[in-house]
RNA sequence: GGGCGAUUGGCUCAGUGGUAGAGCACUCGCUUCACACGCGAGGGGUCACUGGUUCGAACCCAGUAUCGCCCA
């Protein structure tokens, strides 16, 4: 035995097993600080990531296992590689997914004009039809009990998961200081003239009663009607001109009627009036490109405002406004002012009041009745602008907003981000072409105002005039040494309480910000901008910004934005974008669709680190099958790397490569070199997926071909043979495979380098491919597994077992390929019982003849 | 309608110019002292289709089809 044998201070367990290692690392790991940021380091020390907030009023589900665990595999190798690694957690508590959840939860509603309720306490049996009414600060409050305890939810499953965060650098995007640099960030838009408001045509959804933004829109296809209605030219009042709409319910608010400047067949109408029916209101007939000729008969009605076409022609061709659907998604009920007839007052008070449905089924009555609509309604699908969140067709409405500038207006910003765009590194790199689709099809600013209570507040007040009016050019801004402040409860400078909506006074602007406002700044938040410029010198930029490819148009756009207006810079070098986990039937997988499995219950049943390799398997940018077999495999590969690493731990606990002399043992090491090579390389491109394979691919190797041909020298059972060598050899093999392994299966990596090591594996180095002090010949390991496959295969052939004798067995091949089977021909000859090795040289490969010995 | 991606054995996927790969599943065999949560062997694919470039194409080019996504 060797001398190093004296010196074994290993502590293997009988059966090494993968049950308890979650909860045991965790648990270290924490009182350890293994993963705790140190913030003495430098920038180019630091590697620091910009990671999703979760949504946590949402469910958990595999896609969070899936992204997340891509992140800290790349966390993982960086910590090894010498990076101090900045990996905060957020919490996106911000917005309309918690205040849904409140509202079902407590069976509560948000009601701002009542008071509040000190020591409020919610129906004991919450009525999700009869949600009772408390004031915004009070449903406030709720969301913050709730979102605390759905933290803890996901708290609990990232560390199950085994993500080196740094638990000391958390933030909520609700909390106070998200709340600062949301409305610092937000005043210095001001003070530059990037933030502004503007009275305009605005998406409005319904249900929610709130603007909502172009990055929040969708395209649904929905059943509609073409109704072909008449409008008589004052002119020539027989020669009917015939418009088809699909919104015959907004004829009162017609203020055009427009084709395409080069269709023959109304050329002669331009620059002449029609009047509509039933309302008697003459409105010109115009050109524009927009319109298409193809579509309907080719010329449209404009109204204010029945979908985006129409604000594009009522703004270029300077129409008046005459919108008849207030916030409420109703027909206003008073009769507007432009219909004048008798006869157009009565017709209008058939649908006042009524929703934009009813009034569509009265205004097709009314125009049958007169004769005015022609034929049946032509039923049709075609799309419609939905919010992403809503189930009612939004509605178009001219209220007053906030906007911030992202180039939707300015070419020269539209240019300028474009560029950014084409400066991060993106993984993989043809997500660059849907920001600049994006970017590309912008048509307006960011309109960052939301009518709704649990968000940031915009951070304003108004003054107000004599009349109590409010004054829109007289923005009463707070300093930003007040923030964050709540323009509800704060009082601007020179003000008292007492004046708040008072004649001479001030109001609060009344709206929040929408929740991307904020979680653009999620690098700025974490890192410490204008809190800790210490931090965010050594942070900021960040390195990496992980994320999912449907949120490129909003929370990667918005950020790039964010840190061009605010820094002047981009917010990180890397995008990372992941794919998503598609059900079994390639769907993606959804709540709805009852397919999403729970991730505690897959962790539990298969061990994290078999999950995590399901998970790691899935390469960057790429939908992957949710696919238990994947788990199945990972599982079997943490436990064969328990044994492996048992085996050689009982043989040895040291190993020095000057002690490798052995042919074979060279070779393997140098092939595991060149496999460190290919790992580092395809983790530097942030590719854990092939980083993973390769390592794997060679493992199975290591243990199946590799351990077995030296098994019978490492124990140093027979004389005369290499014995310390190949010893050396695979105690260093293994620890530069555990090390390999590390990134992506945590536990089981910890767990065995606990065996014979006092501290973590992942505080150790990568192996460093540079110091290749080994220079074996590959092909010996090669062609050795080789031989002895061949060996294999003839035991297998005669159905006998892998350690029946061998009497004799001819090795043939060429003269190179033999030199290097003679130097393995002790370890052929153990691992193969072969008693007697003879070699032929042909021209052909390798091939073996194996006479069986009689037993 | 525009764009991006995918299409490789029954399944999940590697493979960017040089004789088609892995795992799972399947078949056959092995109580081998790290591992039966294991080990060995085997069968199975004209790499979606059509052209082109090339000495040579799963890979490069053009087009077609199907699927998915993004944007209109």
């Amino acid at each position: 035995m060797s001398s190093k044998s004296e010196s074994l201070s290993v502590n293997i367990p009988e059966k090494p097993s993968l049950s308890g290692i979650e909860e045991k690392w965790a648990t270290t790991w924490q009182d350890a600080g293994t993963y705790s940021f140190d913030r003495t380091k430098t920038r180019d020390q630091i590697f620091s990531i910009d990671t999703p907030p979760p949504t946590v009023s949402g469910s958990l589900h595999v896609g969070h296992v899936f992204s997340y665990t891509h992140t800290d595999c790349i966390a993982r190798y960086k910590r090894m590689r010498g990076f101090e690694v900045f990996y905060p957690m957020g919490w996106d508590d911000n917005g309309l997914p918690t205040e849904r959840r409140v509202q079902n939860y407590f069976g509560v509603r948000c009601d701002p004009s009542l008071p509040y309720v000190a020591d409020y306490t919610p129906p004991a049996k919450p009525d999700a039809k009869k949600q009772e009414p408390i004031s915004r600060k009070n449903f406030i409050e709720l969301c913050e009990q709730l979102t605390i305890e759905d933290e803890v939810v996901f708290e609990d499953l990232w560390r199950r998961m085994g993500l080196s965060i740094d638990w000391a650098q958390t933030y909520q995007t609700i909390d106070k200081n998200a709340q600062r640099v949301s409305q610092l960030a937000f005043l210095r838009n001001l003070a530059r003239g990037e933030a502004y408001q503007s009275e305009a045509p605005t998406l409005w959804d319904v249900t929610f009663r709130t603007a909502v933004a172009q990055a929040e829109l969708e395209d649904r296809e929905v059943p509609g009607a073409y109704h072909r209605i008449g409008f008589a030219p004052t002119e020539n009042p027989a020669e009917t001109v015939y418009i088809e709409t699909t919104r015959p319910e907004l004829l009162a608010a017609c203020v055009a009627l427009v084709a395409h400047p080069d269709d023959p067949r109304y050329q002669p109408l331009f620059g002449t009036n029609v009047i509509t029916p039933v309302f008697g209101v003459e409105v010109p007939v115009m050109a524009h490109t927009l319109a298409d000729p193809e579509k309907g008969s080719g010329i449209a009605m404009v109204c204010t405002f029945g979908d985006l076409a129409d604000v594009t022609w009522w703004r270029e061709l300077q129409l008046p406004t005459r919108p008849i659907v207030g916030w409420d998604g109703r027909i206003t009920s008073e009769t507007p002012p432009w219909i004048t007839t008798r006869a157009g007052k009565v017709r209008f008070a058939a649908i006042a009041g009524t929703t934009s449905f009813t009034a569509k089924q009265r205004m097709v009555e009314v125009l049958r009745e007169s004769g005015d609509m022609v034929g049946e309604p032509k039923a049709i699908t075609h799309p419609v602008k939905f919010f992403e969140k809503g189930d009612k067709p939004l509605e178009i409405v001219t209220t007053r907003q906030w906007y911030i500038a992202n180039g939707g207006r300015d070419p020269k910003l539209r240019g300028e981000l474009l560029e950014r765009g084409r400066e991060i590194i993106w993984h993989p790199p043809h997500m660059l072409v849907r920001y600049e689709n994006w970017v590309e099809g912008l048509n307006g600013d960011w309109l960052i105002s939301r009518q709704r209570f649990f968000g940031v507040p915009v951070p304003v007040w108004y003054a107000l005039d004599a009349d109590a009016n409010p004054d829109y050019e007289q923005v009463l801004a707070p300093s930003e040494a007040e923030l964050p402040i709540d323009p509800s409860s704060d009082v601007p400078a020179g003000y008292t309480e007492d004046q708040r909506n008072q004649p001479g006074g001030f109001m609060g602007d009344p709206d929040v910000m929408d929740t991307w406002a904020t979680s653009s700044l999620t690098p700025q938040i974490a890192g410490g901008w204008e809190r800790d410029p210490d931090l965010f010198e050594r942070v900021f930029p960040m390195d990496m910004r992980p994320q999912a490819h449907e949120i490129i148009r909003t929370w990667l756009f918005s950020s790039v934005v964010r840190a061009d207006l605010e820094n002047n810079e981009l917010p990180w070098k890397h995008a990372a974008i992941s794919g998503w986990i598609l059900d079994p039937d390639r769907k993606k997988m959804s709540k709805s669709k009852g397919n999403v499995v729970t991730p505690m219950d897959m962790l539990d049943e298969y061990s994290s680190d078999a999950v995590r390799y399901w998970a790691a398997s899935g390469r960057p940018g790429t939908d992957t099958a949710f696919d238990i077999g994947q788990m199945k495999i990972g599982r079997r590969l943490a436990i064969k790397l328990l044994n492996a690493s048992k085996f050689v731990l009982t043989i040895t606990n040291s190993g020095d490569v000057e002690q490798v002399t052995d042919p074979l043992d060279q070779a393997m090491l140098t092939r595991l070199n060149d496999t460190v090579k290919s790992a580092t390389a395809a983790f530097e491109d942030f590719n854990y997926a092939k980083a993973l394979d390769t390592a794997e691919s060679f493992f199975w190797e290591f243990t199946d071909d590799y351990v077995e041909l030296v098994k019978e020298r490492a124990y140093g059972e027979s004389d005369g043979m290499n014995t310390q060598s190949a010893r050396s050899a695979l105690y260093l093999a293994l620890t530069i495979q555990l090390r390999l392994f590390a990134p992506f299966l945590p536990f089981t990596t910890e767990e065995t380098w606990s065996w014979f090591n006092d501290d973590s594996i992942h505080s150790q180095q990568w192996p460093d491919s540079t110091k290749a002090v080994i220079n074996g010949d590959p092909q010996i390991f090669t062609d050795a597994q080789t031989a002895l496959g061949l060996v294999r295969k003839a035991k297998s052939e005669a159905k006998v077992s892998m350690k029946a004798e061998v009497s004799n067995g001819v090795f043939s091949g060429s003269s190179e390929q033999l030199e290097r089977l003679k130097l393995v021909q002790k370890d052929l000859a153990a691992a193969g019982n072969i008693r007697k090795l003879d070699f032929v040289t042909t021209q052909a490969g390798i091939h073996v003849a194996v006479e069986l010995a009689t037993s």
